[in-house]
DNA sequence: CTTAGGG
DNA sequence: CCCTAAG
């Protein structure tokens, strides 16, 4: 409560929008202004460390690394040393701002109410993230002395040690919209709280404004940007860098896109608000989803990182795999690319880190960059001689797959491209954003919109949005929302909210192993590729994915149920969650157990049948043999041209047809096997062997 | 739970 | 593979 009137306060009074865009010197005198107004609290004590600090970095850093401190706010406050120390380091490894640094890493959602802020302070956090912890802190604590809370912590009853004094920062939206998410969100993480309440302020007035002005946290060389989604906001970090302001852009829909410089620093995200939650919703079959309910507020803003981390509890069968790792493990890094144009991506720690390779730290400093928020992702766009739009890289975050050991590397890839079309499948509906508005009036030109120069360029943002609209699910429907981001040279964060899918993530099917096969054929060996397959996917991976990526969550299309995607028109669906199994073809070994199986049971003992060749193999019911031999018998009878799928020898077919014949005439029922063949003769004697009309042997 | 079949 | 009616 308390929090959010503070927070109300300051953002009313305070116009934080405007700072973040302006230059350095601006920038500071805004802050001192906010210093200034006696109306402000905690946040006018945040400001005025974010200002501290920045000029301190400023200071320490310009000198030396003038591009790359730009890029890594450092919010040093009497934490500076550390910074100091730590940031530079990262500034030049990762080359933008934090991207290796910066990821960080979640903690787990299993526990949806807690995660988010009492997450924060359990989670290990790189060095890095740990300095900004106490930055954050440390401010915090400045502001709690006014208020004369500690309470402030934990905005929702979690805890949030370290960070509770931020929390209260985190406050809520000014006003009105608590759909945001952003004032639900509360402080995802405390990191984000300073950032949050400039954002929020910015949001009530104009979203769009706030992004821009949050996500200014650009470099030097302008082009970078920040995004951020929902809740987060620049930090006084991010004030401190900023050359340029970049713009965020943010959802009109919904949310707005704010820009997190923090990525570095957030652990957590709120994901954008809502659209978080639409969007991710339903690409993972509802039953991922199921817990998202529980979370509370976070859950909304933040659905990237519920989504992550929730999915893979949900999800039922596979997940046994560890769902839990990768969600806990979310890491979120940034990565420039080398051009200017950086791409963020989050990790969980999968493939984020190939990204990393690109060198460049915050070079150049073009100008004709525009970012690019896309679900979640940010694209870096270039103006070159009119307005091209280019897009480096598009990364999908996470694909939750659910894959058979059967299943070949081809479908595997299909199944990747169903997902991502899925999801993008309506087309994407751009938007642009001109120093924070959005620029609706199509005929106008460039130059009469004062897109012209390099620096409007700077505040230029596209937007992207699935074309499909989708209803929103409940659950968690599948419609991913892509978001692009782009940055120049900086890199960007992805927003918190667009993480939700972050890497491919493949999940076997339950039973792969052994296959201990009872006694004859290993039907199992198919199983082959599926780690190959993980492991690409998870090359695929580092994306991140904003909120569309969510969507991105991929399913098995076709031959995968477990996840199953569900693109825009779903409702047809059943029943939701009911996802269908994922489909595995059987294995010629398997036919062949089969066929046996049946040679001497015969038909009509299916149960049997199971456990004589199958009780190893979990996957397959009496029911599915039965199905099978169905299939099977139907196969025999058409052409070789008409079947389909892995063929079956047709030694098996015949020996099928033969027993399908053999047992229909005598009625497996009736069990022992041999009865008509044996009854008559020999039942005594030694009928081992019977032969079946086409002259098939069957063991008696 | 199994079978047997249709979908 | 799913769904279901029948045993």
């Amino acid at each position: 409560m308390v929090f959010k009137k503070r927070q109300s306060h300051g953002f009313n009074n305070l116009h934080f929008p405007s700072v973040p865009k302006a230059p350095r010197s601006a920038r500071r005198a805004f802050h001192k202004r906010i210093v200034e107004d006696s109306q402000i609290c905690a946040f006018e004590l945040l400001a005025s460390l974010a200002g501290k600090l920045l000029q301190e970095s400023e200071s320490s850093s310009a000198s030396s690394n003038a591009s790359d401190a730009n890029d890594r706010p450092a919010i040093s406050d009497g934490v500076v040393k550390r910074e100091q120390v730590e940031t530079k380091p990262v500034k030049t490894e990762c080359l933008d701002l934090g991207s290796c640094e910066e990821s960080i890493f979640l903690p787990d959602y299993g526990s949806p109410s807690s995660d988010s802020r009492g997450s924060l302070n359990e989670i290990p956090l790189p060095a890095e993230s740990d300095a900004i912890l106490e930055r954050y802190s440390t401010v915090s604590n400045s502001d709690s002395s006014e208020k004369g809370n500690s309470d402030v912590k934990p905005i929702q009853g979690e805890k949030a040690p370290k960070l509770e004094g931020v929390p209260p920062v985190t406050v809520e939206p000014c006003d009105e919209k608590p759909e945001n998410g952003v004032g639900s969100q509360p402080l995802a993480d405390g990191m984000e709280t300073q950032g949050l309440i400039l954002d929020n302020a910015c949001s009530s007035k104009d979203p769009m404004k706030s992004c821009l002005r949050n996500p200014a946290l650009i470099n030097s060389d302008n082009t970078a940007i920040h995004l951020s989604h929902g809740n987060s906001l620049p930090r006084a970090s991010d004030l401190k860098h900023g050359n340029g302001v970049k713009l965020g852009i943010r959802d009109d829909d919904e949310n707005i896109f704010r820009f997190n410089k923090l990525s570095s620093r957030r652990k957590a995200f709120r994901p954008s608000s809502r659209i978080g939650d639409r969007r991710i919703r339903k690409l993972l079959s509802s039953k991922y989803w199921k817990a998202a309910p529980k979370l509370k507020d976070y859950e909304l803003t933040r659905p990237l990182f519920a989504d992550l981390g929730m999915k893979p509890l949900h999800h039922k069968r596979k997940l046994s795999c560890n769902p839990d790792k990768t969600q806990g493990d979310i890491l979120y890094k940034r990565r420039k690319f080398s051009d200017r144009s950086v791409v963020i991506a989050s990790d969980r720690g999968f493939s984020g880190e190939s990204v990393c390779n690109s060198p460049e730290k915050g070079t150049s400093g073009d100008n004709g960059s525009a970012v690019l928020c896309y679900g979640g992702f940010l694209f870096v766009v270039k103006l070159l001689v009119s307005v091209k739009l280019n897009i480096k890289s598009f990364k999908i975050p996470e694909l939750f797959i659910d894959v058979p050991e059967t299943l070949t590397v081809g479908s595997l890839k299909r199944t990747v491209v169903e997902a991502v079309t899925s999801l993008l499948g309506g087309g994407l509906r751009v938007g642009l954003v001109l120093h924070g508005k959005k620029v609706r009036d199509d005929n106008r030109t460039l130059l009469q919109t004062g897109i012209t120069s390099a620096e409007s360029l700077e505040t230029l943002g596209f937007t992207l949005e699935p074309n499909s609209v989708q209803a929103p699910v409940p659950l968690c429907s599948e419609e991913p929302h892509a978001i692009l981001p782009c940055e120049t040279s900086h890199l960007i964060s992805r927003s918190p909210e667009t993480t939700i899918v972050e890497s491919l993530k493949l999940i076997d099917s339950p039973r792969l192993a052994p296959s201990p096969p009872t006694n004859q054929v290993d039907y199992n060996s198919e199983t082959t590729d599926q780690e190959p397959l993980s492991s690409n996917a998870d090359i695929v991976a580092d994306n991140k994915s904003p909120s569309d990526s969510k969507a991105l969550v991929a399913v098995e299309p076709a031959s995968a149920e477990a996840l199953a995607v569900v693109p825009l028109n779903q409702k047809s669906r059943r029943s939701e969650n009911v996802q269908r199994r994922t489909r595995r073809p059987f294995s010629v070994s398997e036919v062949e157990a089969l066929v046996q199986a049946v040679e001497e049971l015969g038909t009509g003992r299916w149960r049997d049948v199971k456990l004589r060749s199958f009780d190893n193999a979990d996957h397959r019911t009496y029911v599915d043999l039965k199905d099978k031999w169905k299939t099977l018998v139907h196969t025999a009878q058409i052409a070789p041209q008409q079947r389909r799928g892995e063929p079956v020898p047709q030694k098996l077919l015949d020996r099928v047809l033969a027993a399908h014949s053999y047992w229909s005439q005598h009625q497996a029922k009736q069990h022992t096997k041999n009865a008509a063949a044996v009854a008559t003769a020999t039942a005594t004697a030694t009928p081992t062997v019977l032969q079946i009309t086409d002259g098939q042997a069957i063991e008696a």
